[in-house]
Order: structure tokens, then C-alpha cells, then sequence
DNA sequence: AAGATAGATTAGTTCGGACATCTTTTGCGA
DNA sequence: TCGCAAAAGATGTCCGAACTAATCTATCTT
């Protein structure tokens, strides 16, 4: 809307939105019901939940039938939200993949390795260990370890015969879902125990990406890491912009 | 809804996903208008409109008043889609780092550098380059090369004492909006000459971010390319799963 | 042939209403 | 005091209507 005004829905979740990030309604604590919201801003049920689904859509909110809208925490630190359009292997990686699995053991997580995954030192965790290729190439795309806790260690015996992400295996192993994967991309030098698997060459540059597979409240279903020779892989995704209010 | 029935606008929503994804609304086509739909399917245009948010929510229409509802190229492989949650640097980077701008010039894009950038050969392009630095660090960040279309090159008068993302002064001169950033992460070796600016050693490796920002047409606004010695620098981001249907 | 204008088309916004469904609260009986 | 059922509360779903605003198309004028 060049010049023109603005919906009042998006009036209304701009205030609404004020009051949020203000702390009037504070992280946990119930915003008004629908029917105290159309009193205060004088407007129909419908305009007010089109307000609140904007809420919703930018995760400041989330509303049950019968309970009320809570407050919950915010999940960007900036205004504008992005929707990523296309992961080339988060998801269905194992599309157009293989994965040869060389190793499924159980491993104490200690020192370096702790550090490197960023999970707690001293726990034991399954670590299954292999070489993914693009479908129809001969040299392998990257060497991919899977850090599973040990609780869930039981997929193991699966894996082998399974077809798409483990992590959804893991899903229905523990019953829980996988709502957050956080992810870390770096460079370094090609690691030397990997140089022969993957077939490259010593003093060479690799891009590792550590992903981490959480549930709602911050429990580790699975840790990836995979280290991509420099010159076989660009990790590209599309960010789109989010409905700017 | 844990065994009742499915509400009606999931039904029709999903019913109008089967026939996009099927090809009876290919890519680019128009769907039926509200009115249409709403006799096809014997319910409310509230009903309809509710389905088609859903269908613009998961990026596979974009609706607009007086034009219809275009079907979109989906953006996933998959039916989930992910949120990003944080980028640590594409919005909002120059909150903590500063760029000490070392070169400002009309620069030929040729050969291998047209292949880097992705971008077409020939034309000319604004170039500013310079290292960027994290707040309170003498090491740079990195090496940032912005890549502007001539057209918009007048830009390059303003970056000096320009705060804030070079993008939203493009916007502001072009009149047109990104929305959307392609983003591609690689790994290589130090460039050559770029060892001595950045101060880190040969034979190192390094993370190289480039990204193209693109209106809603496609037309390249910037492109960005960054290069981050290997051991100062991972990119990190949280990815949200989306609302399910 | 090109540009301007008016009308038609289509989605966006706002309203009011009713009913369904899930959750929470309250009251009553054991 | 506790458990259960009913009532109340609150959001979700669906309907119909009207108006607004952006876009497209057809027609007229130059």
C-alpha cells in the first residue's frame, strides 16, 4: 500500500505486537481473548483474527482452541523473517544420494570431538560413518557422520535398510519431532584421516556442515557432519523475504 | 483434529495442491478466481479464501488483488518447509562490524569472474570492495566485494556514509524490492591476493558466501561475495520446520 | 498505432453471525 | 476431599455480505 492506508488488522497487530515485544505481555502470559479485543480496538472478531494470525505467521504467538493465545518466545532477532526455498540437503538429501554406511559404533564423546559437536562431553552416543555419493558419480560427494544419543542407539539396526533421513526414523523412535535443525558451515583444510576415503588431495580445502537436530524444547535427537571436499560441493539455498507488516 | 474429520478449507486446499503439484495447474498458470471455486466447490469464498492462504503459505501461489492467483514454482522438494530463524549475516550485518571500504570502481565482468558471480558477461557492474570487521577485532572478518548493475552504480556516491545494508539503498534508488536471496557457501583456498589484506598465511582455507539478490521478477539487484579465512568465521543459522498441513 | 480512460474483473478488507470443538472452570455428589 | 459431569470460556470453522483497491481489458481519441 503506497501512500495508502493501512489495513487496520495490520494496525491492530502492530499494536499488538508493541505491547509484546514491550513486555506489556510478557513471554508465557495470555494475550486478551478475541472478544476483549474486539471491545478494545472496537473492531470485528475477524479483523482481530487476522491481526492475531499475523502474530502467529511471525511465531510471537500461538493460539489453541478453548486456551487462549500465549505468548511465546520470539525466533529472529530482526523484523524481516526469511523462508528458505530450497535446501539443497537438509531434507531428502537422500533423494539423489547413497549413503555407504562403513561403520555404526557406539563412541564416548570426549575432548575435541565434544567441542566440534557441541554436545556434552563424557556421553556415549551411536556414531554411524560413511561416504555419500551423487547418484552416477564415482568420486564420493562427502564423508557424513550421524551422532545419535545414545538412547535412541536402537536405529541403528535400521539404518542399513532405510530409505530417506534417519532423522525422521529417529522421530518415530522416540516419538518426539524434530521442530529446529541448527546448522554451521566452515571451511578448513581437508582432515587427513579423510583425504584417502574421499580421494582427494592432501593440503586441499574442505566445507564442513555440522547440523543439529533439536525438538521444541532443545533436546538433541541427532547431530550430522558433513565434510564435503572444496571442489565437489556449494551448499545454495534461496531465502525468500517474509510478508513484511 | 486427532480422527474427526478434516476441515473443509484443508480438503479444498488440498484438492487444488493435487491438481497443481499433478500438472492440471502448471507453473505459471492462473488458478480459478475465488468465485469460480467457491461454485465448484459448492462452499463459501471464505471457505476458498482460507484454502488459498494455505496454498500461498506454502509457497506454491501468489495471489494479487485484480490478477488472480499465479501458480509458483514450489520452493521445496519436500512438504515441509523451514523457517529460517537467525542469519547471522545477511540482514542486519552491519550491526557489529564495520566495512572499511578500500575501492570503488566500474568494473568489465569477464570470464572466470562471470562464472564466480553468476552473472551475465560483457556488462559493466559497480565494484566495491573492502574488509570487514567484526567490533573490537584487528584480524579482519573477511574480504566483502559488492557487485552492483550499472544502472544503479550512482549508489556507490552514497556508501561512504551509508549505514546499514548496501541492499536497502538499492532498493530505495531502484524503487523495487528484494525478495529473494540466493545463497551459495564454498569452500577454496586462500585466494592469493588475498592473503596479505586479510592477514592469515597461504596454503589456508576459506569460506566464500556469495549471494544474489533478486526483486520478485528476478532481476539481480546486488551480488555479494565474501571471504572469510577458514578459522574466523562459520556460518550459522536455525531452521524452523513450518506449520504442517 | 499508441496512449488515455472507463468499465469490468478479481483479490483484499471488514463486518456480522452461527455453530463446532477443545480447554478450563465450577459445582455437586460420594 | 476427590472425582466426575456439566457449564462456561475461548478459539476454530463456515457462512453471507458489502465495500475497497489493484489489475486487466476494451474502447475511444489523437
Amino acid at each position: 500500500m503506497s501512500g495508502s492506508k493501512k489495513p487496520l488488522y495490520l494496525t491492530v497487530a502492530d499494536e499488538l505486537k508493541e505491547k509484546i515485544i514491550s513486555g506489556v505481555f510478557p513471554i508465557g502470559s495470555l494475550l486478551e481473548t478475541e472478544d476483549r479485543l474486539t471491545e478494545r480496538f472496537n473492531v470485528s472478531r475477524h479483523t482481530i483474527r487476522e491481526a492475531l494470525r499475523v502474530l502467529r505467521d511471525e511465531g510471537l504467538i500461538k493460539s489453541r482452541r478453548g486456551s487462549g493465545s500465549k505468548v511465546i518466545p520470539p525466533s529472529t532477532s530482526h523484523h524481516d523473517t526469511y523462508q528458505v526455498m530450497s535446501i539443497n540437503d537438509l531434507l531428502m538429501f537422500s533423494e539423489d544420494t547413497t549413503f555407504d554406511i562403513e561403520s555404526i559404533e557406539l563412541i564416548k564423546i570426549e575432548g575435541n570431538r565434544a567441542r566440534i559437536l557441541d554436545i556434552p562431553e563424557g556421553e556415549e552416543w551411536l556414531r554411524i560413518g560413511g561416504l555419500r555419493y551423487r547418484k552416477g558419480e564415482k568420486l564420493p560427494l562427502c564423508w557424513s557422520s550421524y551422532f545419535i544419543p545414545r538412547e535412541f542407539a536402537n536405529v541403528g539396526r535400521l539404518v542399513q535398510r532405510f530409505k530417506g533421513p534417519i532423522f525422521t526414523l529417529i522421530e518415530d523412535f522416540s516419538g518426539q519431532k524434530v521442530t529446529e535443525v541448527k546448522q554451521q558451515i566452515s571451511a578448513s583444510m581437508i582432515p587427513k584421516d579423510l583425504i584417502e576415503p574421499l580421494l582427494t588431495s592432501r593440503n586441499s580445502a574442505a566445507l564442513m556442515v555440522r547440523r543439529t537436530y533439536c525438538t521444541d524444547d532443545d533436546k538433541i535427537l541427532q547431530v550430522t557432519l558433513n565434510t564435503h571436499p572444496a571442489d565437489r560441493f556449494q551448499h545454495a539455498m534461496t531465502m525468500r523475504r517474509g510478508r513484511k507488516i
